[in-house]
DNA sequence: GATATCAAAGACTCATGTTGTCCTTGATTA
DNA sequence: TAATCAAGGACAACATGAGTCTTTGATATC
């Protein structure tokens, strides 16, 4: 019961995308180096939140990844559901489910804390690290046209 | 990123424990076949209840499992985290962790479904399957003395 | 049009954790 | 002493996560 490393990665990977120029794009070699991770795996992530509409992504020699939504509109919880995927934590395979009052305890605890991670925008992760900009990550981005 | 079978197992074997009268005990082949599992494997799930207080067990002819703290103090967070363990979901294994944020907002949304599940008693879900006790798990406990 | 640069995707391996079994040990009651 | 219970270690089976390798396909530049 734990959040995988992929969910991580995309975190600071959309953070990240989120500090970059409007129209700007960086390819996965380069956001790869920055978490010191191999570049193949990032692109399954990637391609995950690609295909969940938060990024988007141009092939060809200046392409890359760039945010594809209103960057002050993404929420930590839409990273988590298109990593993680958006099942319940809890889940009970017996039939006789009919107002099942432990079931629902469970995801009623659960949707709390989804509650909490849609109203946290990653934005202002965004804005505190280039802040103290200091030792966090770094890469350069093809510059936008 | 899901809740463990064991969990569910945990749950509702306590559940059942609590619908036990007072000082009565029952065996782990009576919970196993109630919940159709093997008896060996609900027993490692139930000596972790044991060693988390909340369950005790009494070796021998007429022994078997009780709970062991005021039925109405047990809640869904307390089972939970004997079975789960209480570590973050969320943890980053980097050292530069200072305030970090996103592992802040993390912790804080996760928090939030904690507190719910603590507040959220075994009790009550005793009460509600005993009255529909129609299709619910029965199974006979040793007489307390 | 050839080439370099990018993402997408499938097949695969490896690590880890969950789930479960088997067998032994040890305590308690009858 | 024998029957009945839990505790625990060792192990196997399985699922999922994590990561690699290689191929394919699209795009821009020259
Ligand atoms: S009571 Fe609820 S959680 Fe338990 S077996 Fe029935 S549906 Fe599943
Ligand atoms: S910013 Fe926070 S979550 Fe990211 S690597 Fe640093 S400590 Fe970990």
């Amino acid at each position: 019961m734990k959040y995988s490393k992929a969910t991580n990665y995309a975190l600071h990977t959309m953070v990240y995308l989120l500090t970059l120029p409007r129209n700007s794009t960086i390819g996965v070699q380069s956001l790869a180096e920055m978490q010191n991770l191999s570049p193949t795996y990032l692109s399954k992530i990637l391609t995950k939140l690609a295909k969940g509409g938060l990024i988007e992504s141009t092939p060809g020699v200046k392409g890359g990844y760039k945010v594809s939504k209103p960057k002050d509109e993404i929420s930590f919880l839409d990273v988590i559901k298109t990593v993680e995927g958006d099942s319940n934590l809890f889940h009970c395979s017996m039939d006789h489910n009919e107002g099942c009052m432990i079931e629902r305890v469970m995801t009623e605890a659960e949707q709390n804390m989804k509650d909490d991670l849609d109203n946290k925008f990653l934005i202002d992760i965004a804005h505190d690290m280039e802040e103290k900009n200091s030792n966090t990550i770094k890469g350069k981005a093809n510059e936008g046209n």
